[in-house]
DNA sequence: CTTGACCTTCCAGTGCACTGGAAGGTCGAT
DNA sequence: ATCGACCTTCCAGTGCACTGGAAGGTCAAG
């Protein structure tokens, strides 16, 4: 009984067929049952292991990060402390990220409304613009 | 008066002299000075200018980006409504991304939950991993 | 039996932000 | 005078995550 082909997978898990194949390259799916034809021939498996890879990415890691976790998960042992590490390194890159972003919103705020207090007779480049 | 060569704006900013060639390069810095030998000769306002730019990398925006808002800057002839506009925008963009970044916490620190409750009896690959 | 949608492989290109290296010029110190 | 650290330009390569396109095979529908 024949799963899946390549544009059905990719259609079911919103993604493209070549990206499929580019994933199957690197390791991170496995190479799927053929058809007599030659066409991947895929179980629904691996739209969990796409979903998992949809949340890997969705959460900051890398195609690599990802493909480690699959990796272990494919040995058959928890990797949770490796999970667990990763997503605490996320965490603070993260956050990071939002604090930087959060101060620069300020900047360009302040300037926004600098930009905004008093018409053009004194909004003058030298009094306005060059705060940014 | 000389100001800074190369080096020293690149020691000085935590960068590369490479990465300086680059930045003007792509039109991130305005072409330096030069000695009377070729070489770069920078005033301290480059120092402003490559620690602007290193904040809006590190809030994650490009250096296309980044290089739209010091534009805004280096024109500081431009009209406050279409400056106000373009920082509109970029406040939008902002607010979007703190929101995608906020949300993307939650996420993470709910999956490392997750990955922590439980101790290894529980932690097994189908039980714990698949939450990533 | 042809059309068109789908599949195959392989190789090459994209965009971002650098980074490396070759080949050569400049400068202060020894 | 020459050494070494610095500078110059130019071209090419890296890593990530795809993406495009050529050249050809397969298959159900009309």
């Amino acid at each position: 009984m024949s799963g899946m082909r390549i544009g059905e997978v990719a259609q079911a898990s919103g993604t493209t067929a070549k990206t499929l194949r580019y994933y199957e390259d690197v390791g991170l799916l496995p190479d799927p049952d053929r058809s007599p034809a030659g066409y991947r021939d895929y179980g629904p498996e691996v739209l969990d292991r796409l979903h998992f890879i949809r949340r890997g990415q969705a959460a900051g890691l890398t195609l690599a990060q990802i493909g480690q976790v699959l990796a272990i998960r494919d040995r058959g042992q928890a990797p949770c402390q490796h999970v667990t590490d990763l997503l605490d390194t996320r965490l603070a890159v993260i956050d990071r990220q939002l604090a930087e972003l959060a101060q620069l919103r300020t900047t360009i705020a302040i300037l926004r409304e600098h930009a905004t207090t008093g018409d053009p007779a004194t909004c003058s480049p030298e009094d306005v613009c060059r705060y940014l």
